[in-house]
RNA sequence: GGACGCAUAGCUCAGCUGGUUAGAGCGCUGCCCUCACAUGGCAGAGGUCGAAGGUUCAAGUCCUUCUGCGUCCACCA
C-alpha cells in the first residue's frame, strides 16, 4: 500500500488530479450508455472578456456538485461548456486597446477590426475556460463551444430566417434606447434604470395669438424642446378645455405647434400640459403616431445636436441643455426649476445616459412566443427555485414587449439580410441564397449589400441548450441530451436569458429546454456590497485556490450559500481545515487497517461480532447518507455539506475514531472504519472532488475516478437503535467526566476514579465499553455498583440506561461540585415543569395530536430520571 | 410608483409542513504540542429570535401593522 503523504498540500494534489482528468477524460459524455438515461446541464457561457470571479466560482461549483452527483447516480451526464462572444462588452475591450495605440475601429476598417477581435478571442477568450477547469468543473471539455463558432453561427442565421418566415421578425423605425457612446441600439433590458437627482424645468410656451399668455410645460430634458411638435393635455382637463387646437410658437425655434388632447397625459402632474417630442421620447413617439405629428430629430447618433437644433447645432446634448436653459431664462420663459428625483436609463456596459432615439432597427415579435412559454409555465415547465422568482418570470412574459435585436457594432453575428439598390431586402442563410432570391425577383443578377449591423448577443445565447448540441442538424446527441435537466444561473438574467431560452426551446425544439431553474444568490463582500473591480473589494478566486485550494474554495462557498453569499478571505479556512482533517483521518485509518479490511460493502462485515461503537457508527453513517442524499436531491447543497461536516468531523473523527483507537486490532472494526470513510469520501466527492479522489485512490490502492464510482445506497438494516443507545450512554458518561476534569482542572496525569451506579443492563453496556471510556477520559479505575434503587427502577422499566457516576478522591471540590449539580437540577426541573404544565392543561391534552403528547410524556419522564440521577449523585458526594 | 426578499449569539448564517431546555462555524475565555491532525483536542461564556398586536392547547416558525436594510421591475413628462 502506498502511504498517504503526511501533509495535505492542495496545490500538489489538484495539479495531479487535473492532469489525470485531462488525460483520461472521465467526464466524457456519450449518448445511450446508461439505463438511467441522460442528464444534461449547459453552462451559462461566460463572456470571453471575462476573468473568473466569485460569481462564476459559485455558479460552476453548484453545477459541478449536481453533475458529479448525477454521474455517480449512474446517469449519462453531459455538462456542456462554452463561452459567449458578448458583443458590446468584447468590442469595448478591444476598442480600448486600439485607443491606446491611437487607433479607432473606423480607421482600421471592419475586416481588420474583426481580425483584431478574433485575435483577441484566441489569446484571451479561453482564459476563463481554463480557470473554470482549475476549479474542478467536470465539463466534457472536448465539446467546448463558442457562440460564434461556425456551427453555432449557422444555427443563429437559421433561426433568424425561420422567425422571419414565420412573421416574427420585422424591421421598423421606432424609438429605441440608444447609447451615444457605444453608438448602438440597446434592448430594454440593456438600459438599466438608475436613480438620480435631476431637475425639473418648467418652461413657458407662448400662444401665437397672444404672446403674453403661456402654457407651462415641465421637462427633465429641456434640450429636447427643440424637437417639440405639439403640446398635449388630457381631454378631461377643464383648465385646457378651450385651448385644444390653439397654436403655440415654440420658443428658440419659432416652430408653430398645436395643443392636442391625449389620454396619456396625467392631469395631476405638473401643470397638466406636456411637451411632445416624438423623435426623442417613447411616449411622445406613440402620441406622434396617434396624432400624425412631425418627427423632428435634433441629434446626431453620437449625442451631438444636428442642424434641426438651430443655434445649438454642434453642441453636445448636455452642453445644449445648459445653453437652452440659459437662453430660455434670458427670454423670461423659464418659470421655475425644481429638484426632481427620477430614474435615468444608462447603458449597462458603459453607464452612459441612454438617449431615446428614433431609428430603423430589427425586432422580434415576442407575444406569440411568450404566450406559448406562459402556457408551458402554467403546466409546470420549467420549475423555478426559489419559488418567489416564478411571479417575476411570469409577469415579464405577460407584459412582454418586442425585442430590438439589431446592434450597430461589428463584433457579432451579422444580420442575414441583403439589400438591393431598389429598397428591396432579402432574408437568407447565405449570400448565395440572397442573390438567388434577388435574381428571381428582378429576373437578373443584381448587386446586394449586407446589412451592416449585427445581432444582439442574446440572440445567439437564447439558442444555447440546443445549438450547442448541433442543431439545426438532427444528430444523436441532440436527440438524446435535449432537453437539459437543470439550469443554474443568477436571477439577474431571468429575462435576458432564461425566459428567452424557454421561448426558443419551444419554438424550435417543441420542448422547454430545462426542467428546473435554480437561481442562486450574488456573492458579496463581508459588508454586503457586490464584488466589483471598481470598488476594489473583489476576492480573486484564483488567489484563493492558490492559498487554500480549489476544494476549500468550493466547500467554504457552498457552506456559506444561503441567499446572497457574504464572503471574506478568512471564510476559506473552514474548507481548508476540513480537507486537512479529511486527509489526516484517512492517514490514520490507513495506518491502522490491513488490506483485508478493504471490503466492498457492509455485508462483508460480520455484524454479529461487531463492537457497539462500530455498529453505532454504521448506524450514524446510514442516517447521514439519507440526509445528504435527500438534501442534494432538493438542491439544498449547503445543508448537505453541513450534515457531512457534522457527521465526518463531529461524529466519525471526534467520537468513532477516538473510540476505535483501542479496537482497531479487530478486523471487523477495521473494516468498519475503512468502509465508512470510503463511503464518506464518495458522499463528499461532488463538493470537494480533488482531495476526496486523491484519498480514495490511496485508500483503495488503485487508480479510480471517484466521479465514476456509484453513489452509496442507504441500507436500512444497519440502522441499529440498540447500538445507538449503548454508545449514547458512553458518550454522556465521557462528556460528564470530561466536564469534571475541565471544571476542576484535573490533569490527564492525575488519576480519577469513577463509581458507576446503575441498573445491571446499563452497567453491562458500559462495562463492555470500559476500555473505550478509559482511553477517552483516562479514568484510572472504574467501580460498578448496582444500588437497590437502580434495581427497582430497572424492574419498573423506568431506567434502562446508565444512572449516574461519582468522581471519587480528593481531586474534586465537593462543595463546588454540589453547587454545580444543584444548578443543573434547578435548570432541569424548570424544563420538566414547563412540559408538565403543558401536559396538565386540559386544552393541550384534548387538542394536541397523540404522538406529540406521547413525546412530551416521554420527555418528562426522561427529565425526571435525569433529575433523580443528579440528586443521587449529590447524595453520594461526601 | 409596483413586486419581492431579509431582520435569530460580537460576526456570517441554519432552524424544511407551528410541538424537546433555540443550533453551527468564526471570533472570544480557560486548559492541553496525548504517538492521524495545533489547518488540532477538550471545556466554557454569550440570544427577552427587529417592534407591537393577533390566531392557537402550543409561535423564532402562521396572520396584520410598523421600523430598518436589500433586490427586481416601471413610459409620470
Amino acid at each position: 500500500m502506498t502511504e498517504i503523504p503526511p501533509r495535505y498540500i492542495p496545490a500538489d494534489i489538484e495539479e495531479k488530479r487535473l492532469k489525470l482528468w485531462d488525460e483520461k477524460k472521465p467526464f466524457h459524455a456519450s449518448a445511450g450508455h446508461s439505463k438511467k438515461g441522460p442528464c444534461t446541464v449547459v453552462i451559462p457561457p461566460p463572456n470571453v472578456t471575462g476573468v473568473l470571479h466569485m460569481g462564476h466560482a459559485l455558479n460552476n461549483t453548484l453545477q459541478d456538485i449536481f453533475i458529479r452527483y448525477k454521474r455517480m447516480q449512474g446517469f449519462d451526464t453531459l455538462w456542456m461548456p462554452g463561452t459567449d462572444h458578448a458583443g458590446i462588452a468584447t468590442q469595448n475591450v478591444v476598442e480600448k486597446q486600439l485607443a491606446k495605440e491611437g487607433l479607432t475601429r473606423e480607421a482600421l476598417g471592419r475586416d481588420k477590426f474583426m481580425e483584431r477581435l478574433w485575435e483577441w478571442k484566441r489569446h484571451h477568450g479561453d482564459t476563463i475556460i481554463d480557470q473554470l477547469h482549475k476549479l474542478g468543473s467536470s465539463c466534457d471539455w472536448d465539446r467546448t463551444r463558442f457562440t460564434m463558432d461556425e456551427g453555432y453561427s449557422t444555427a443563429v442565421r437559421d433561426v433568424f430566417v425561420k422567425l422571419y418566415e414565420r412573421g416574427l421578425i420585422y424591421q421598423g423605425s421606432y424609438i429605441i434606447n440608444w447609447c451615444p457612446r457605444c453608438q448602438t441600439a440597446l434592448a430594454d433590458e440593456e438600459a438599466e434604470h438608475k436613480d438620480s437627482n435631476g431637475q425639473l424645468w418648467h418652461i413657458k410656451y407662448p400662444f401665437k395669438n397672444d404672446p403674453s399668455q403661456f402654457v407651462v410645460v415641465a421637462t427633465t430634458r429641456p434640450e429636447t424642446m427643440l424637437g417639440d411638435t405639439a403640446v398635449a393635455v388630457n381631454p378631461q382637463d377643464e383648465r385646457y378645455a378651450g385651448l385644444i387646437g390653439q397654436i403655440i410658437v415654440l420658443p428658440l425655434v419659432g416652430r408653430e405647434i398645436a395643443i392636442i388632447a391625449d389620454d396619456f397625459v396625467d392631469k395631476a402632474f405638473g401643470s397638466g400640459a406636456v411637451k411632445v417630442t416624438p423623435a426623442h421620447d417613447p411616449n411622445d413617439f406613440a402620441m406622434g403616431r396617434r396624432h400624425n405629428l412631425d418627427f423632428v430629430n435634433i441629434m446626431h447618433p453620437n449625442g451631438v445636436m444636428n442642424g434641426n437644433a438651430g443655434p445649438f447645432d454642434g453642441l453636445d446634448r448636455f452642453e445644449a441643455r445648459k445653453k437652452v436653459v440659459k437662453a430660455l431664462e434670458e427670454l423670461g420663459l423659464l418659470e421655475k426649476v425644481e429638484p426632481h428625483a427620477h430614474a435615468v436609463r444608462r447603458c449597462y456596459r458603459c453607464e452612459t445616459i441612454v438617449e431615446p432615439y428614433l431609428s430603423k432597427q430589427w425586432f422580434v415579435k415576442m407575444k406569440p412566443m411568450a404566450d406559448k412559454a406562459l402556457e408551458a409555465f402554467r403546466n409546470g415547465e420549467p420549475r423555478i427555485q426559489p419559488k418567489r422568482w416564478e411571479k417575476v418570470y411570469e409577469n415579464w412574459l405577460v407584459d412582454i414587449r418586442d425585442w430590438c435585436i439589431s446592434r450597430q457594432i461589428w463584433w457579432g453575428h451579422r444580420i442575414p439580410v441583403w439589400y438591393d439598390s431598389h429598397g428591396g431586402h432579402f432574408v437568407a442563410k447565405t449570400e448565395a441564397e440572397a442573390l438567388a432570391q434577388a435574381r428571381a425577383k428582378h429576373g437578373k443578377d443584381v448587386p446586394l449589400t449586407q446589412d451592416p449591423d449585427v445581432l444582439d448577443t442574446w440572440f445567439s445565447s437564447w439558442l444555447w441548450p440546443f445549438a450547442t448540441l448541433g442543431w439545426p442538424q438532427e444528430n444523436m446527441d441532440l436527440k438524446y441530451f435535449y432537453p437539459t435537466s437543470t439550469l443554474f444561473t443568477a436571477p439577474e438574467i431571468i429575462f435576458f436569458w432564461v425566459a428567452r431560452m424557454v421561448m426558443a426551446g419551444i419554438e424550435f425544439m417543441d420542448e422547454v429546454p430545462f426542467q428546473d431553474v435554480i437561481l442562486h444568490g450574488t456573492v458579496r463582500d463581508a459588508k454586503g456590497r457586490k464584488m466589483s473591480k471598481s470598488l476594489g473589494n473583489a476576492i480573486d478566486p484564483l488567489e484563493i485556490i492558490k492559498e487554500f485550494g480549489a476544494d476549500a474554495l468550493r466547500f467554504s462557498m457552498i457552506l456559506n450559500s444561503g441567499q446572497d453569499i457574504f464572503i471574506s478571505k478568512e471564510k476559506f479556512e473552514i474548507g481548508r481545515n476540513f480537507s486537512n482533517k479529511l486527509w489526516n483521518a484517512s492517514r490514520f485509518v490507513m495506518m491502522n487497517v490491513t488490506p483485508e479490511a478493504r471490503v466492498k460493502g457492509f455485508a462483508d462485515i460480520d455484524h454479529a461480532a461487531l463492537d457497539p461503537a462500530s455498529k453505532w457508527i454504521i448506524s450514524r453513517y446510514q442516517a447521514a447518507l439519507k440526509e445528504v442524499t435527500e438534501a442534494i436531491e432538493q438542491f439544498r447543497y449547503s445543508e448537505a455539506e453541513n450534515s457531512l461536516y457534522e457527521f465526518f468531523w463531529g461524529t466519525y473523527c471526534d467520537w468513532y475514531l477516538e473510540m476505535a483507537k483501542s479496537r482497531l486490532v479487530e478486523l471487523n472494526a477495521q473494516k468498519t472504519a475503512w468502509l465508512v470513510l470510503s463511503n464518506t469520501l464518495k458522499m463528499l466527492h461532488p463538493f470537494i472532488p480533488f482531495v476526496t479522489e486523491e484519498l480514495y485512490v490511496y485508500l483503495h490502492d488503485t487508480e479510480a475516478f471517484l466521479t465514476l464510482e456509484a453513489w452509496p445506497v442507504v441500507e436500512a438494516q444497519y440502522v441499529d437503535a440498540g447500538a445507538e443507545k449503548d454508545i449514547q450512554a458512553v458518550l454522556s458518561l465521557v462528556t460528564v467526566v470530561r466536564n469534571i476534569r475541565a471544571q476542576w482542572n484535573i490533569k490527564p496525569s492525575d488519576s480519577l476514579e469513577c463509581v458507576l451506579n446503575g441498573s445491571r443492563e446499563a452497567l453491562a453496556r458500559v462495562q463492555q465499553q470500559e476500555d473505550v471510556v478509559r482511553k477517552l477520559v483516562r479514568i484510572s479505575s472504574v467501580r460498578y455498583e448496582t444500588s437497590a434503587q437502580a434495581v427497582k427502577d430497572s424492574a419498573a422499566g423506568v431506567a434502562g440506561e446508565l444512572q449516574f457516576f461519582i468522581p471519587l478522591g480528593g481531586l474534586v471540590d465537593v462543595a463546588k461540585e454540589k453547587a454545580r449539580i444543584m444548578a443543573e437540577i434547578t435548570q432541569t426541573e424548570k424544563a420538566a415543569a414547563s412540559i408538565e404544565g403543558r401536559l396538565s392543561s386540559e386544552a393541550f391534552v384534548q387538542k394536541a395530536p397523540p404522538d406529540v403528547i406521547a413525546k412530551e410524556r416521554q420527555r418528562v419522564s426522561e427529565l425526571k430520571v435525569k433529575i433523580d440521577d443528579l440528586k443521587r449523585t449529590i447524595s453520594c458526594l461526601i
